[in-house]
DNA sequence: CGGCTGACTCTGG
DNA sequence: TCCAGAGCCAGCC
């Protein structure tokens, strides 16, 4: 997958192409997206993922915050949706709804 | 073309 | 260790 290649797109492709390539299981924070893009600009990548719809083909319910918590940006929809979807892919949360970065956290071979 | 905004992250107290 | 404030990049008005 040359997503590294294609820089041509809009920031917002590539981070739907990182955010696609999480597998199951795993989790990534903002942070770690926007680095595997290329750019440090967390920001970014979660006002792309809250530009997508709740129906996209993207898994943006892996992808959290730097905390291991799905951030409170709005109405429980897409929030209590995400931890749904986490619970279904084997991802545990602990007392504080917090996801286990030590094991959860996806690691790409850009992260290495 | 210039400025504002954002589901975050980092540094300081 | 926890809370608070400033910074950041790219998209959009």
């Amino acid at each position: 997958m040359d997503i590294y290649s294609k820089e041509d797109q809009p920031l917002y492709e590539q981070i739907y192409h990182c955010v696609k390539q999480i597998p199951q299981g795993k989790v990534a924070t903002y942070g770690q997206i926007a680095k595997m893009v290329g750019r440090c600009s967390a920001q970014m990548v979660g006002f792309s993922l809250a530009a997508l719809k709740i129906k996209s083909n993207v898994p943006w319910h892996r992808v959290i915050n730097h905390k291991g918590k799905i951030s409170p940006h709005g109405d429980g929809l897409g929030t209590s949706l995400q931890k749904e979807l986490l619970l279904s892919e084997g991802i545990e949360f602990d007392d504080t709804n917090a996801i286990d970065l030590a094991r959860f956290q996806w690691k790409s071979k850009k992260d290495v």
